[in-house]
DNA sequence: GCAAAATAACTGCCTAAACAGTAACTGTGA
DNA sequence: TCACAGTTACTGTTTAGGCAGTTATTTTGC
């Protein structure tokens, strides 16, 4: 299916555009409910993920997050400065590293998820149930299509 | 409508994830496509908005790209490097700079929009015209409610 | 008509993510 | 068993966007 055609090409709201700009505002929303214990809506995310034991690793964090491993580092340095995350050295692999919550970091966590819950059902105040479901759909939809394509478009027919 | 709650938040597949990941895999696809020429991706919509008429200044720029002044510039700066771009002070305003395509400039558009329009397109390959109508319409909302709000969610109820 | 505010473009600085490695360790195949 | 590829976490470097501040010019308000 075409949606895009030669001739009429032009800039002007093209998908990518509105996909950055809704996303930037989103993140905006985010950063300001948790900027009240001063982290950042990327330490956030982390945080969320080792509290739901969605990762336990670096590497889980890499593949899940799709976030740089070097970026990653730093991320977690800081949430170790700040006594919210532990490392331990692996027994099993003494190549990982264990990520662990402490008890501060918890409490950050539960402090600020009403915050966040809030910012989220802002953005999608207007939205109805099967409209949220359905941008999630197209979303994942997309996303499918593009992620790690074995068969990049050499010649997108 | 509450479509986040308390209890169940989770940070698993928010939306804020799949925009982010939507956006940078559509990014990949049209930092491929313009690679032949070499030029960016952010360099390629300057160049679009230009040749389309939709800007004539670096500010009409900033506004509708909602891209940072200071960033803006120094794109600018490449451009007119290459060849691909003139700058011209404005004769009403002369604070402002007008800014063309060069010869070179409408020249490497045209080569590169062929293979623009189907990355686009294979993006899409999958959706509907009905679906990729609908995937538009729900972010221009989302964007609606946060834009700008001059009623940022205090207390969002 | 003139001081003050607003605007356009730009510069320098900071931050954070991408990228390209490196060192330690583990799994695998001959 | 032992070279070798793969994996995990990390470091150094580059890049690009965000922010603050500057200069030149125009607009606004009194």
């Amino acid at each position: 299916m075409q949606h895009y055609r030669l001739e009429a090409y032009s800039a002007r709201s093209s998908v990518g555009y509105l996909l950055k700009r809704a996303h930037t505002l989103l993140v905006d929303q985010l950063e300001a409910a948790v900027a009240a214990r001063g982290i950042t809506a990327t330490q956030w995310v982390v945080l969320m993920y080792l509290r739901d034991g969605l990762a336990i690793n670096a590497s889980d964090l890499c593949v899940q997050l799709q976030h740089d491993s070097g970026a990653l580092t730093r991320v977690i340095d800081q949430l170790e400065a700040r006594g919210l995350v532990q490392r331990e050295r692996s027994r099993e692999d003494r190549r990982a590293v264990q990520l662990r919550l402490t008890a501060a970091g918890a409490d950050t966590v539960t402090a600020l998820i009403p915050a966040v819950v809030d910012k989220l059902n802002y953005a999608l105040r207007d939205f109805s149930r099967a409209e949220a479901a359905e941008l999630n759909r197209l979303l994942t939809k997309m996303i499918g299509s593009l992620d790690g394509s074995s068969s990049e478009p050499e010649q997108a027919a």
